[in-house]
DNA sequence: TAATTACCCCATCTTTTTTATAGGTTTTAT
DNA sequence: ATAAAACCTATAAAAAAGATGGGGTAATTA
């Protein structure tokens, strides 16, 4: 399951989504809107700027604005950002790869096979679908 | 990402499925082969029993063993039992349904929609592949 | 200059989930 | 009768997630 943070991430997102035609929007804004914590969202904002989703601008008039078009912001990344991998063991991410302990040899391993294909299927949705895309049902 | 229960149990399923000319497989057994501690695996084993998996015979020469056909032990199931839900979001949920809290309309939620998506895909593959698969690829 | 607002680093605290352990009970073969 | 092994319940320990708070600094507008 997404935690709560990727989750709010796509509040957020969705929120500065649907402002787009104002120049900046308020931390506290979006944090009242859901409900989520000024703080725990400001940390949330802060890695999406930093991963270039986000701009933001300080001081009087600032806040933060999205400096993607909404469909150039794919879901596998906002879900990598905030949750890290995607897939169902650490043995077939792409991101986040590691070894399983307990695994003697990866190519005799029937459920890594399995999982590759669970990963695919994933990510076929979650590459290819975009924040606009979330933006359109709403 | 899949708990260790969950990659447990899908160890136990393959060893006991690999084993299925003996009559019965020590918990011990399993349990050394993937050093895994032999009391957290017995409640794993004690749930898969439950679950109408495996099936057990106590006493000397006593043990566990396949109680299904691998072909009709879905990935699905296993993940369900042990992890809970599959899908990414308590909303989307065929089994553990709930709805997230901060949502005001499922109906016009655009990450409910997408989500569903991804659901789908996951089951296509973990509705349809089981134990026989994973056994083919050992 | 004063007010606003993001930025940054930290520390802590609570809650939840996951992982692991402990100790005793029941069944069964020999 | 004894030993082997599953069965059962409770609890502890560890890790992760979620949330809060302080104390600022830097940039910007008016």
């Amino acid at each position: 399951m997404l935690s709560k943070k990727t989750k709010y991430a796509f509040h957020a997102l969705t929120y500065l989504g649907k402002h787009r035609d104002q120049k900046t929007v308020l931390i506290q804004d979006i944090s009242e809107e859901y409900g989520i914590s000024h703080k725990f969202l400001e940390n949330i904002l802060l890695e999406l700027k930093k991963a270039g989703i986000l701009g933001s601008k300080k001081g009087k008039g600032g806040g933060y604005y999205l400096i993607k078009e909404p469909k150039d912001v794919a879901l596998s990344k906002v879900i990598r950002l905030l949750d890290g991998p995607i897939a169902l063991l650490p043995c077939v991410s792409l991101n986040y790869y590691e070894p399983c302990i307990e695994c003697k040899s990866e190519a005799a391993c029937g459920l890594n096979k399995v999982m590759i294909q669970v990963r695919d299927e994933m990510l076929k949705v979650l590459e290819n679908k975009t924040l606009a895309d979330i933006l359109d049902k709403e």
